[in-house]
RNA sequence: GGUCCGGUAGCUCAGUUGGUUAGAGCAGGGGACUCAUAAUCCCUUUGUCGGGGGUUCGAGUCCCUCCCGGACUACCA
């Protein structure tokens, strides 16, 4: 281990203030923590700083629906996030927000030296403006009329069903999914950040020093840094909950220019607290600055950023750390499916060293999404922990509560020292981020120490005052080789880590302490470390989520009369009602009853199944359906549905689909067709 | 479509710069033990290392090609 104290900066990415935290956070929090609580226990100066995200549209808009203050909406989110980091051990040396004096005073420093240095400059953009919200409105507040193929109902960036991009003012008979009415066309001023100019300098940046996983830094090459970089638009006009720009008055900075200024200003605060000087973190060639960040924030974090300290003359990240995203038994989290678990569920039900220790044994050091299998967590867990390392203390701890550990460390045929020389390997692999051969490792040390124990039988040597001695001595042997684990756990498990220490009266602070055994000290009363996890536990973890994944949105809403089932407000917000239409304009559209007579898989396509449907009497319609993700061809074959008889056919890259079927939902997974009530027959027109 | 990452025992994966009969954990089967939260220990079954070509004395490991799966696809966040 090099003895030259390292002084690291570890980042998270800030969490959004416009909602709880859940388990799929918890991925990156958790690698972050256990990276620093490691770096910790190795001697060197690390901290871990993080913050509310609390600006943009987003955070405006719900506070106006909650008919309260953003100031209040963020701090309520704040205190709730903060909560929920601490009781999963997630331990940040200073938690802020980017709605902070530091964070302003920053945001206005940098942005200065970016205007010095000639990046700034500015540009009329073309946006929609919903007059009766007041506010120019982001694309994705923004639905219409597809302007190439005639979609209807396509959101305000790009077509779902020709795939087409556009800008929100093309959109053939636009609506504000915030009103519902029909937005107008304003013109104004925005700032851009001419990104372009530090092309060279990214390119360099971004391809040398193990700054980036390979497959990142790769796709950098491909994806941006083959082309000019674009402009990148930096202000949103007034309406908006930001930082107001000095120089550009009812603009505001868009929230990712000063998202990340919050890692700096979250520093700041903890400095001024501990009287240490920004500069020697933020400005210094001495100190290492790692972010861990999702993969979908990849860009701003590894262009935009790294552009703007450059440019501010702030150092450099050292590294960024990209992780994937958390699947639950290989689909994507769903609140339909429970899946979609808040952090706080979570904890109502389950210990957090088993997903602590859960994800440590998943993650490494590559952008791959990461398996939550329920089955996989309740074997792991109860296999690893409790079977293989706890059980190595319970089993020997308390033959020797009376008499402590042996003056001396008896000879245990070299199985303290080869864990103490593997400890070097664990070491490697948790500084690589590659945490689940970490584990492995680890795990492979507690396969030998517990043949130990069954060999030596403790329980037989007990019942011969004679063979004491013996007792002692090898009950020493396993709670030193169960220490060394606890040791080399402890940034996974650091609760595990504080028992050990209680138990064998040693604290747990120092990595290099897995390299000595403890002799001669008292043995404390064993008490339980850690439960196994009950598979009902999980069920009614999941059960609950199905629940609060639908109250959740309706909390927030205004109390309604008798809402006996609950039902949360989150779709409808999501698509407000259209505008009025007339019994004619309704009777334009002919909704039929259909039976799916054949429903196949279509080669190619990633989300399209093509049906044929009958209307009865010979008379047969091809549909292409985009409800691949969420129905089986053989489930569809027989059913009654409701189809759109009359709509233009439309030639489609696999073939003429001649209508629509009905169905609600978001779409991908969550597709919901409708279905006619019995005695219902095709052909019949629905009105 | 493009780019990238994968495809190794039923499952999750490890296999370093190509080198003897391909590994671990879990699950399955058999046995032992009873100190421990039915934990632990011993023995044990299973693989055309995605397919096909090639380079080589020798390939899971290198090259080509095909098949399959996944992620990403910025100018929304």
């Amino acid at each position: 281990m090099p003895m030259t104290k390292r002084r690291i900066l570890v980042t998270s990415a800030l969490p959004y203030a416009n909602g709880p935290i859940h388990i799929g956070h918890l991925v990156e929090y958790l690698q972050t923590d256990i990276w620093v609580r490691f770096q910790k226990l190795r001697g060197n100066d690390c901290r871990y700083m993080c913050a509310d995200d609390t600006h943009g549209t987003a955070i405006m808009i719900r506070a106006r629906q909650e008919n309260r203050s953003e100031e209040e909406l963020i701090a309520e989110m704040q205190a709730s996030h903060e909560r929920d980091f601490a009781d999963f051990e997630i331990e940040f040396d200073n938690f802020g927000s980017t709605h902070s004096d530091e964070n302003r005073e920053l945001c206005a420093e940098i942005w200065q030296s970016i205007r010095d240095a000639g990046l700034v400059k500015e540009k009329d953009v073309e946006q929609l403006f919903d007059t009766e919200a007041g506010t120019f409105l982001a694309d994705r507040f923004v639905r219409g009329t597809c302007p190439k193929c005639g979609a209807t109902d396509q959101p305000g960036d790009n077509c779902s069903s020709c795939g087409s991009t556009y800008s929100p003012a093309e959109l053939v008979d636009p609506k504000s999914t915030l009103s519902g009415t029909t937005p107008e066309i304003r013109s104004a001023k925005h700032l851009f950040i001419e990104l372009e100019q530090l092309h060279e300098f990214l390119n360099d940046w971004t391809q040398s020093d193990d700054r980036l996983q390979p497959e990142i830094a790769n796709y950098l090459k491909g994806h941006f840094l083959g082309d000019p970089l674009r402009d990148w638009d930096i202000s949103r006009p007034a309406p908006y909950f930001g930082f107001e720009i000095p120089d550009s008055p009812g603009n505001y900075w868009y929230v990712w220019f000063d998202a990340p200024i919050g890692y700096i200003a979250s520093t700041k605060q903890w400095c001024d607290k501990q009287g240490e000087k920004l500069d020697d973190w933020w400005k210094s060639d001495d100190c290492e600055i790692h972010h861990f960040i999702g993969k979908d924030i990849t860009y701003f974090h590894t262009l935009f950023w790294p552009g703007m300290l450059k440019t501010a003359g702030y150092r450099l990240p050292t590294k960024v750390h990209i992780h994937g995203f958390l699947t639950v038994d290989g689909e994507k989290m769903s609140k339909s499916k429970g899946t979609f678990v808040n952090a706080r569920t979570y904890l109502d039900h389950l210990n957090p060293s088993y997903l602590r220790y859960f994800y440590a044994s998943k993650l490494s050091a590559k952008v791959d999404d990461i398996d939550l299998s329920l089955d996989e967590f309740i074997a792991k867990v109860n296999t690893d922990l409790v079977g293989k390392v706890v059980n190595l203390a319970s089993r020997s701890a308390k033959f020797v509560a009376k008499v402590g550990l042996s003056a001396e460390y008896p000879d245990d045929g070299g199985l303290f020292e080869h864990a103490a020389a593997v400890g070097d390997q664990i070491a490697e692999a948790y500084e690589a981020c590659d945490y689940s051969r970490a584990m492995r490792l680890i795990m492979g040390l507690a396969d030998r120490a517990n043949p130990f124990v069954e060999e030596n039988k403790p329980w037989e040597l007990r019942k011969d005052a004679a063979q004491a001695q013996q007792l002692q001595d090898v009950c020493t042997i396993a709670l030193n080789l169960f220490r060394q684990l606890a040791i080399y756990l402890s940034p996974v498990l650091p609760r595990l880590a504080e028992q050990t220490g209680e138990l064998l009266g040693d604290p747990i602070t120092n990595w290099d302490q897995a390299k000595t055994p403890l002799v001669g000290t008292p043995v404390n009363k064993f008490k339980h470390m850690l439960k196994r996890v009950e598979e009902k536990d999980l069920k009614t973890m999941i059960e609950e989520s199905k629940e609060t994944g639908e109250a959740a949105s309706a909390a927030g809403e205004t109390a309604t009369f008798e809402d006996k089932w609950n039902d949360g407000g989150e779709a409808l917000a999501a698509e407000p009602r259209a505008e009025e239409c007339s019994y004619d304009d309704f009777m334009k559209v002919d909704l039929r009853v259909a039976r799916i007579v054949s429903a196949e898989q279509v080669e190619g396509a990633r989300k399209l199944l093509k049906l044929r449907l009958s209307l009865g009497g010979g008379e047969t319609m091809q549909v292409f359906a985009g409800i691949k993700a969420a129905y089986e061809p053989e489930q569809l074959v027989g059913r009654l549905v409701v189809c759109v008889a009359n709509l233009a056919p439309r030639k489609m890259k696999f073939g003429l689909s001649e209508g629509m079927v009905v169905a609600s939902g978001p779409g991908g997974s969550e597709v919901f067709l409708l279905s006619p009530d019995d005695g219902a027959v095709p052909g019949q027109r629905v009105h």
